[in-house]
DNA sequence: TCCTGTCATACCCGGTAGGTATCACCGGGG
DNA sequence: CCCCGGTGATACCTACCGGGTATGACAGGA
């Protein structure tokens, strides 16, 4: 039983992903015969059909479900393996892996606990250099996953820790943030039943564990947006107490009652052997 | 930037683990030269030294030591791949995602847990086939990383839940396990002081996380050697209070009054989206 | 009916993975 | 001191196969 090459895996999640032997082809640069029969010989390994091949387009089976699946995660993981080996070995020479953590940090999120961890740590004995890696919405898990980072903050109910050891950094309530102007905004407190049922407000929807739920409200890709989009009173969005920091004068905040606690957790690959982190991860609980 | 294709990774854990060019070719069934070349090709395409050439043998660099990890953990993910897409695909043809889930369990854990769960998940409508894989002491992560499992019966403080996603089920006290004509047999209760420092009966010990903690006790592998150590008198073994179940007449279990608890969790791969799966981990919770 | 868009087939070429033979190097023993 | 055994590296060749181009088969729509 032979293993499955990365380049297999490669151009089947791109024709699982497109749907179309064509454009997956474009996507790879390469013409689209050989992907064909890529697919084909794929296929014949696996002794398992993994694409239903209708009179227009491809359809996946339920094994192409599972490899499209398994082999994203496959692949994340090889690339991970090349990212940080790559990382190691510049600084191979001072002896001993390299002092150099990438933190992926979502842009939007608390500067205060950030800064206090990066303080704390950089006042340790012969800390590692900490990159911060600025990222969107929901991007800490992929950087995680695929190397790009070694550690990261997350919040949970947002972020998923599936697959990765954390600790619990902080907890905080959640607000909402109306248009200043609002009749809602006037209020002392709020209930998410309060904010999820104003007809000229829908609320705004962000990706969750990288799709968007269905909604009428808008679809939120980074703070910058979100508070526009507040401003202009096209959308409500719920959110953890320290966003507090980045208001407009446009904004309104209202503390929600029954909105569910916004948990901030240091994460980092389950795999994980690195002494640096370990440390950086010490520190940031005892803050 | 070109992405590690899985023979690479595979050639270089070979001589990573061997230390040796020539056994590793001989275990990869191939000749020595091309491995050569093929591990410098990856050095170079990495941009990164991996192996220290010493005049007799090799050693791993801090990059190699790096890539070893991450590049077993990427090999075990593209093998679980291969491994579920074809079970997957081998009952396609009824339609839907193959109904059956392969539960890796401690050959020597409580027969009474597993017995009413899979009674209960039996019990269920439509229930999903299961298998169950009986296996050695500490052998389900390796299990479920590549891919021979689907979901495991793991124990706290032995196995490591690092990388899965899991369920509590049941906690438990230890036992000791002593011959049954040692003086210590005769007390009501013992601590794990009382254990650790009898000079005529060193403790066992069992592999956590892959590897043997030093000591002076025997190295146990399966349930039935560790059985006939207790009852020659070789040594005395601490164990989860369901293992009561396995004495044989030459035993004496005796309660421990500080050791940590057991506890028994059901895991599964963080990234899985099986609907059986699903289903068994409620039923499982819900016993 | 033909045209269009899809994936599959036929065929060719070049890169490269792998094999064999050999070298370069070092340590140890007669 | 020199040669031998064992290490990994180099040289060179071959054959396979991954990829390209051209074309086919087939179904739907105007």
């Amino acid at each position: 039983m032979d293993a499955l090459e990365t380049r297999e895996l490669r151009y089947f999640v791109a024709v699982a992903e497109e749907l179309h032997f064509g454009r997956a082809a474009e996507r790879l640069g390469m013409a689209q015969p050989p992907l064909s029969r890529a697919i084909q010989q794929l296929e014949r390994r696996l002794g398992v059909s993994l694409l239903e091949r209708n009179r227009r387009g491809v359809s996946l089976t339920g094994a192409g479900e599972v490899l499209l699946h398994e082999g994203r995660a496959a692949l994340d993981a090889t690339t991970a393996a090349a990212r940080r080996t790559r990382r190691a070995g510049g600084a191979d020479s001072p002896g001993g892996p390299r002092n150099r953590l990438v933190l992926a940090v979502k842009a939007a999120g608390s500067h205060e606990l950030l800064q206090k961890l990066l303080d704390a740590y950089a006042a340790e004995h012969d800390a590692a250099e900490i990159e911060v890696l600025l990222c969107g919405i929901c991007e800490q898990e992929g950087l995680l996953r695929d190397g790009r980072a070694d550690v990261a903050l997350m919040h949970t109910p947002f972020n998923s820790l599936a697959g990765f050891d954390s600790e619990e950094l902080l907890t905080e309530g959640q607000i909402a943030i109306l248009p200043a102007g609002h009749p809602l905004a006037a209020r002392k407190t709020l209930s998410l039943a309060d904010v999820s049922d104003v007809p000229d407000l829908p609320l705004a929807r962000w990706p969750r564990y990288g799709t968007y739920a269905p909604g009428p409200g808008p679809e939120i890709h980074d703070q910058t947006q979100l508070a526009q989009l507040i401003a202009l009173g096209r959308t409500v969005a719920v959110v953890p107490d320290s966003a507090r920091a980045w208001l407009w004068a446009e904004h309104t905040a209202v503390p929600l009652t029954d909105a569910p606690p916004v948990v901030t957790h240091i994460a980092w690959p389950a795999h994980s052997r690195s002494l640096a982190l370990a440390r950086l991860v010490r520190t940031a609980t005892c803050l």
